[in-house]
DNA sequence: GTCGCAGATGCAATACTTCGCAAAAACAAC
DNA sequence: GTTGTTTTTGCGAAGTATTGCATCTGCGAC
């Protein structure tokens, strides 16, 4: 089962220290406002404007900084789902993967565990072990392939 | 068999046209540098550098906006191999794909043909239909997965 | 060839991201 | 609590990408 909001920070807190980080105020305000999203897919924009609402301030400096400093722990990571800008989330519990159409734009998830098996093909002809974790999988969704029987409306 | 370089630009420019795009000096200058690199994959910066190298000077803004639009008319297209800028090329006898090892860097290159038989079951399943020509798959390579049999050195 | 106009360019302004550095804060030792 | 060391921060500057707009140019009509 997850964790509650609170206690999912404490954990936060916890693995940001025994890495050797110093737990600071940007860096507080940054896992709360993950934690409180730990569904969603946040940009740094997103995450410093959600800090600001929380009446904090912060350099958006910061905001690059300790993501990639929480990135190096294993506490975060981030995705491209097209050619925006990364999105960055919690790396607990992230056991899917993105499908992303370049039609429409909609995102779907599929386990990991489903994907996983496509690339054993790589690693056993090129002992290549693929991690799902950095790009989505770009194409074209089944309501905006036309060819498909599925067709839109 | 592969056109000439010669040929290969005429052709561009062919396709330049026939899109309704109009022949300029940048977009010859461009065409010129993505035909004399056909095997490589360039950045924008690279691309800018090569153009004034053959004596010619265009706009950055130039160099970005020529991009898209000959994406646009499938062209061109970029492919990011990982955190790094885009990469460009031209679309013509991109037959392969990327495997790119997120602990040394290199890169290998896969025949598309056998990749596309792994997302068959994304289709299946979800009627998504993958395009693999914009995200390399990352991972790590043979030589530095150290419980693969394949250890370094 | 010239003319006219839609499309393309260069430039400047803006937005986004990274980097260097001096000041500030975390935290361990006392 | 105070002190000292190291990390982290904010700020300014630099690097990179995008956008708006006035000027310029490719090219079709004549
Ligand atoms: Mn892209
Ligand atoms: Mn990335
Ligand atoms: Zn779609
Ligand atoms: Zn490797």
């Amino acid at each position: 089962m997850a964790l509650s909001r609170t206690s999912l920070e404490t954990a936060i807190h916890e693995k940001i220290r025994s890495s050797g980080l110093r737990l600071t105020m940007p860096r507080r305000a940054i896992c709360s406002v993950l934690s409180a999203h730990e569904e969603e897919f946040l940009t740094t924009s997103e995450i410093l404007s959600a800090v600001e609402m929380n009446g904090l301030a912060i350099d958006p400096s910061t905001v690059y900084r300790t993501l990639d400093d929480f990135a190096e722990i294993g506490l975060v990571h981030h995705i491209h789902l097209g050619s925006q800008p990364g999105q960055w989330h919690l790396t607990v519990d992230h056991d899917h993967q993105h499908l992303v159409c370049e039609s429409c734009g909609r995102t779907t998830l599929v386990p990991t565990i489903e994907i996983e098996p496509l690339f054993e093909v790589l690693r056993r002809s090129y002992g290549f072990h693929a991690s799902l974790h950095h790009f989505a999988i770009l194409g074209t969704c089944a309501d905006c392939e036309p060819s498909d029987g599925h067709p839109h409306g």
